[in-house]
DNA sequence: AAGCAACCCAACCGCCGTTTC
DNA sequence: TGAAACGGCGGTTGGGTTGCT
């Protein structure tokens, strides 16, 4: 059963002839394309107004560019991607010259392999069941959260006997049904605790200026309902000796890579952030939540918290400032970690300097702060007011 | 060289939301 | 206000190409 506007025609289906090609790109060259169903008419086609639409949008459009992608525009989709999953057409839109149609081939036919051989679901970016039984299997104890989840943070305990895991990949992939967020609620900059609502862990100011805020009261900034994509990712490595963060979004408008770049570039969003430091946070299902505070040298690093609620976790503040230490908040047991982080994208393509057209657009564009209701965050406020 | 499998990608299918009448 | 037309989108298909045996 073909599309209705073609049912009532006898229509040529299959791949257009460059006869074909000229007659539509010579019609819509001159006359434009005001409406697809009289274009074959009027071009004098044997085909339905889809097809045409098809063939030009996919084929014929002269901005399109063609050949193979750039390991920058595989890095865009891979975010983006993260991000809205399968939605090709908003995924090609930060992909000039490139088709959704193209986007798409292009992911099924290499991408998801690459992600499938890192041990990644193509879907979630999250690791896939087999690796995390694979990982798990190195020994410890686990915290993990439930490992039937494939949502859920996955963490791996090494065999170094401070259940620190070599990596955490968390991916809050499930979003709740609707983040409100009323003006009122945005909280100022600093550091929040998200199992706590309300509870600043370190406040913005000129002598802790080294504190991030994270806005999220009572999940993910995050309003997308059909996405099952991950909002913020990253791997954690406690092996590695430099800081290195990933916030995925909250890139702003500068190109930034989705590790340090990101991470720097946040920041720049101005109040709340130090230009050029870099905060990552993220969460898991159990509204667990992860966050370091990164130097712009990548030496420095660490989490600056409040000293009253370091008492009230039994922490010092030594336990959580100076090494990198990302801390995970959850339920208010705070831990610390000395693990660095790395951005998935790094470990899937090797780089992380490469840089990615994902912008503060896309994240408007996906809704992604703006909740049902009307009252949620603002790109403007998400970037407090800067 | 032939046969086969895997891969790529252009095009189609069917659904959905919006616009028009 | 409802039906039809239309545009757009994501999933799927199938033919052509490439690589391997």
């Amino acid at each position: 059963m073909g599309h209705h506007c073609c049912s009532k025609q006898k229509v040529k289906r299959g791949l257009w002839s460059p006869e074909e090609d000229e007659k539509l790109l010579r019609y819509i060259t001159a006359n434009g394309h005001s409406c697809w169903s009289a274009v074959p008419k009027n071009a004098g086609l044997q085909r339905c107004g889809k097809s045409c639409r098809l063939r030009w949008i996919n084929y014929l459009r002269p901005d399109l560019k063609r050949g193979t992608f750039t390991e920058q525009e595989e890095r865009t989709i891979l975010d983006v991607h993260r991000i809205l999953g399968n939605r090709w057409a908003q995924i090609a839109k930060h992909l000039p010259g490139r088709t959704d149609n193209e986007v798409k081939n292009f992911w099924n036919s290499c991408i998801k392999k690459k992600l499938i051989a890192q041990g990644l679901d193509p879907k979630t970016h999250n690791l896939l069941p087999a690796s995390k039984n694979l990982l798990h299997a190195h020994g410890g104890s686990g915290t993990a959260n439930n490992p039937s989840n494939n949502h859920a943070a996955s963490q791996f305990h090494s065999s170094n006997g401070n259940d620190t895991p070599p990596f955490t990949i968390s991916s809050p992939t499930k979003a709740p049904a609707t983040v409100a967020v009323p003006p009122s609620m945005v909280p100022p900059p600093g550091l929040y605790d998200v199992a706590n609502p309300g509870m600043v862990i370190g406040q913005h100011d000129e002598h802790a200026h080294h504190h991030a805020a994270v806005a999220m009261q009572q999940g993910y900034p995050y309003n997308d309902q059909t996405n099952n994509g991950a909002l913020l990712m990253s791997f954690t490595d406690q092996n590695s000796a430099g800081v290195h963060a990933s916030m995925d979004f909250l890139n702003g408008s500068s190109n930034s890579s989705s590790s340090m770049e990101h991470a720097a570039g946040m920041p720049n969003a101005g109040n709340g952030f130090n230009q050029g430091m870099g905060m990552s946070a993220f969460m898991d299902e159990t509204a667990a939540m992860w966050a370091t505070v990164v130097e712009p040298d990548g030496m420095g690093g660490g989490i600056e918290m409040s000293h009253q609620h370091l008492q009230q976790q039994g922490l010092g503040q030594e336990d959580v400032v100076g090494p990198p230490a990302p801390i995970m908040m959850n339920g208010g047991a705070a831990a610390a970690k000395g693990v660095d982080m790395m951005d998935v994208s790094s470990a899937v393509y090797g780089s992380a300097v490469a840089t990615t057209a994902f912008d503060l657009e896309l994240m408007e564009s996906c809704g992604m702060f703006y909740s049902g209701a009307g009252h949620g965050i603002g790109i403007d406020q998400l970037q407090w007011d800067c």
